[in-house]
RNA sequence: GACCCUAUCGUCUAGAGGCCUAGGACAAUACCCUUUCACGGUAUGAACCCGGGUUCGAAUCCCGGUGGGGUCGCCA
């Protein structure tokens, strides 16, 4: 049996980082087996589904690498199907219409909760032998209610919680489709998991009581059950639960944020998921780990503190060429033109990226390379004393022939130590504030390299 | 309220009856390295929710409690 598992999102919003993890494992399981994964568009809603969230999922499965083989389906592009199956169970009596208004229901509702009692529709409507049904209201146009089983227990084995059961008793006769003919949730995804041939449904924990009413529906269709895995919800950094209100970001706002993909990739699957003591992995091992036994149960909170280290962990490891093209690309969203000067981006990467968590951080470095920053008064009277200008003044001077590679750089600075009696860091920071206008920087040899000669003298004139 | 799920250091987790005086990672603290800030290295502190069982033996199995979460839509 080949493995197929899908990632189904709704588009009434961007990818966040639960459905962004459900997506990687999902992915991961089909990768894994060696099976296809597809991606499903749930847009029955049309109220609250936009072209903007379709392109929004797709942006963020994309920035993470999360590549489909089938797909993107479209619901809305399947209704003649779902009208099939509907006009077919209709007529082998495993879904009746139900005329019973909203307004009917709410009050039921109301009634049950004010006794305590679970909310439920009463099966009014449902034909069953022996029992005569009012007449239809003129007028109504009705929907149609799935004929759950009433009695026995309906269970499978989670591939993440172990076994699930629920009495048919707990479980009502739900709409599977409107007064306007459209078909609704768990009607689609049974029709589509079917169709598709899934075998493997990996989603979230807040599918779990769906999954009873899906197993019922697909029995009486004839379909066989897939293996369902639930996954755990993913809390905020603060142990609360994501909302839209609070804490729950695109993926895409990782990006602007200054994470690498691969960070965030490592990140969520190690969250929720593990493998022994590994902690840093490549999508290659996790795809050959991955299973879902050691997917844990519980719940998540997720913590950004770990996220930036592995965020600063791939960074140390990547390219510097690619790392130049993030730094292009950020100066530029901020205003900064890079073209005007020679100062080779890759170059500042190479001796900034085991120094810093993220890409905006190295961008910010990046800014200072490019563009010359004031210095604060300050700054200028704690370090540009006149012992350091002089200091400078002597370098200045010996800069102006030397060769210009880090390791003769750093020769000409130590003369400047020698002439001077001065100790590296008397002459290091002054040189930092007249070139940077702050304290820091990456060792000072490979800095004045990276910035070349015309840029280091023009910026030491300035202080002389 | 009903139903369902869940419970190991602050956080993510290892752990499938003896290997556990409970391991790793992030964070914290200390020290080392050092051309500043970082990086890095070493070390330290830190947990099995509670109560009953089962068993020679339980973090691991069972029951109950408590805490947390999910669901109860003509949303998905």
């Amino acid at each position: 049996m080949t493995v197929r598992t899908r990632f189904a999102p709704s588009p009434t919003g961007f990818l966040h980082i639960g459905g962004a993890r459900t997506a990687l494992f999902s992915w991961a399981y089909a990768r894994r087996h060696g099976g296809t994964f597809l991606l499903r568009i749930e847009d029955t809603d049309v109220a609250r589904s936009t072209p903007e969230a379709v392109q929004a999922i797709l942006d963020g499965m994309q920035w993470l690498g999360l590549a489909h083989d089938e797909g993107p389906f479209y619901q809305m592009q399947r209704m003649a199907r779902y009208g099939e199956v509907i006009q077919q169970m209709l007529t082998s009596g495993s879904a009746y219409h139900c005329y019973m208004s909203k307004d009917d229901l709410d009050t039921l509702r109301a009634e049950q909760e004010a006794r305590k009692q679970k909310p439920r529709y009463d099966g009014r409507w449902r034909p069953e032998p022996g029992k005569t049904l009012p007449p239809a209201p003129a007028g109504v146009i009705p929907v149609v209610r799935f004929r759950n089983p009433t009695d026995g227990v309906v269970s499978w084995d989670d591939q993440v919680k172990g076994k699930i059961e629920f009495a048919n008793a707990e479980l009502d006769d739900f709409i599977i489709a409107r007064g306007d003919g459209t078909p609704t949730y768990n009607f689609c995804v049974v029709v589509d998991d079917w169709d598709m041939a899934i075998t493997h449904v990996i989603r979230g924990d807040d599918h779990v009581n769906n999954t009873p009413r899906q197993i019922n529906l697909l029995r009486a269709l004839g379909a066989p059950v897939p293996a369902y895995a639930h996954l755990s919800m993913i809390l905020g950094d603060d142990g609360q639960k994501l909302s839209k209100r609070h804490g729950a970001v695109s993926v895409m706002q990782y990006d602007d944020d200054g994470y690498l993909p691969e960070a965030v990739l490592n990140y969520l699957a190690r969250l929720g998921w593990s493998h022994g003591n590994e902690e840093v992995f490549t999508m290659e091992q996790f795809v050959a780990w991955f299973d879902l036994d050691h997917v844990t149960a519980s719940a998540a909170q997720f913590n950004t503190e770990k996220l930036n280290w592995l965020n600063a962990h791939y960074l140390k490891l990547a390219d510097d060429q690619r790392l130049a093209v993030e730094i292009h690309r950020r100066l530029k969203a901020s205003g900064v033109d890079t073209g005007v000067s020679n100062i080779d981006a890759a170059g500042i990467a190479a001796i900034n990226k085991d120094r810093v968590g993220n890409l905006n951080e190295l961008s910010d470095i990046a800014h200072l390379f490019y563009v010359a920053p004031g210095i604060s008064n300050e700054l200028a009277s704690m370090h540009l004393t006149e012992v350091a200008v002089a200091a400078l003044r002597d370098l200045r001077t010996r800069l102006q022939d030397a060769v210009w590679t880090a390791p003769e750089l750093s020769a000409t600075v130590k003369q400047t130590l020698t002439a001077t009696g001065l100790k590296m860091p008397q002459v290091a920071i002054p040189l930092r504030v007249a070139l940077f206008g702050q304290t820091q920087s990456a060792a000072i040899d490979k800095v004045l390299a990276v910035l070349g000669r015309e840029e280091t003298l023009k910026r030491l004139d300035r202080v002389l």
